[in-house]
DNA sequence: TCGAAGAGTTGAACATGTTCAAATACAGGA
DNA sequence: TCCTGTATTTGAACATGTTCAACTCTTCGA
């Protein structure tokens, strides 16, 4: 944890802001890896151990830029919410504008997410990120809940996180889409989204309850104790 | 690519086996990050450049391992789809034949699959890797042509891929297991194959068409032209 | 047997992420 | 205004992956 966050002066947060602001800058021009930390430092007018006392790391910068997308993806995702009617369309929604958001620095975000080691500290699995996942999956949570779709009570549980797997497979497939305009990934969500969406709407009848407890079985294996295990240190 | 690949005298061909089971003890001890190439050099008796002149790099050294692997696996692989018929059987062999192989590397595995990214060379999904993958994939294309299971025309084309697909999911799963001698892998590689072929056979019931249109469609918007689309180079 | 070409080996040098002790700036109380 | 403690800033130092020019050893043709 950085100084910083505890006493916040005025001066101290620009710094941090030009900081963070030059990184960003740099990785999106020559990447992640290419960029190299006195680069940065330079650029944003400080020496070397300046930005360290800003950020503890390199990884840090892009928790630092993960964060602040949480903060401005917030208050977009609610009015994603508070438009819309129908579970599709409140998906659809709530995924496109993690789409438009991220779409000036997809090219970037494929250094970054390229982690999925739950240990390393930027996995989208990882504790570090957990407050974040656990506000995304909190989304696609009111999604489901504001539309009239009926969900039954051994589905609607795992429902979300599931959801947001879906959304992060998106997503990925979209950071490495090369296809022109990432074209495919526009086809793939456009598909894949009334396939998801009719299958819960399928899976939900009452007759299918044999069917949503193969599944919900599998549900609780994966996810099993959530917030427990406090996974292996090192 | 190394020069030893293309001469391969008796001595080298020791020496570097020697860099790389002390590398893959060393990984194995203190895990990836933490291995010095240094102490992989000392520990294999021979200078610091050496080790870079058998391995171009400390990835190198994984790329080594998953070769190694490949290799070894080949046989065993050809014999658990020979002494098997049924698909579930046939399927859970192959897989398992890798669950027992990189048991006593779990650990490892995790520093090493930790990539996602197709750019990265140590990726699944990698051009590096592509190799190994491609034959990966054909075995589980013969456990299913080996079955008696008749599958359409329009899902065999993508089956072994999705399976493919689903065992990298097992594996990964299974990397970051932390229960105990991993019994939710266990129960959820029972239950998921279960439900995979079933899955398989109630789609491919003459009916189901459209259904296995939905899902072709998918597979070839995610898998495209395979093998062409030369990836944007950096 | 000799010598040259190439294989194999060496450790210094370099780039870059990270740490840290020391220097400086600054706020608030005496 | 001056002093003190804290916040900020600095650049040298360090660890480690990687490169490289120089050196040694092996092989093989004459």
């Amino acid at each position: 944890m950085t100084r910083a966050t505890i006493t916040t002066t005025k001066k101290s947060d620009e710094t941090r802001t030009r900081i963070l602001e030059a990184a960003l800058a740099l990785f999106r021009k020559r990447g992640f890896e290419k960029t190299t930390m006195r680069e940065i430092a330079q650029e944003s007018g400080v020496a070397l151990g300046a930005a360290y006392y800003y950020f503890d790391s390199k990884d840090a910068l892009v928790m630092g830029f993960y964060e602040r997308a949480q903060r401005e993806l917030d208050p977009l995702l609610e009015d994603a919410l508070a438009r819309t009617q129908g579970l599709v369309e409140r998906l659809r929604a709530v995924i496109d504008v993690k789409f438009n958001y991220f779409a000036s620095n997809r090219k970037l975000m494929g250094a970054l997410s390229a982690h999925i080691d739950p240990q390393h500290p930027l996995s989208p699995f990882s504790e570090e990120t957990r407050a974040i996942r656990e506000r995304d999956i909190g989304f696609l949570s009111a999604a489901v809940d504001g539309s009239k779709t009926k969900i039954p009570d051994d589905l609607k549980m795992h429902l979300p996180r599931v959801l947001w797997l879906y959304q992060m497979g998106l997503l990925l497939f979209w950071v490495y889409d090369s296809s022109s305009a990432q074209t495919r990934t526009r086809q793939l969500f456009q598909k894949s989204l009334s396939i998801v969406v009719n299958l819960i709407r399928f899976s939900s009848l009452p007759l299918m309850r044999p069917v949503r407890k193969l599944a919900t079985d599998l549900f609780e294996i994966v996810y099993g104790e959530e917030a427990t295990a406090p996974e292996v240190a090192r």
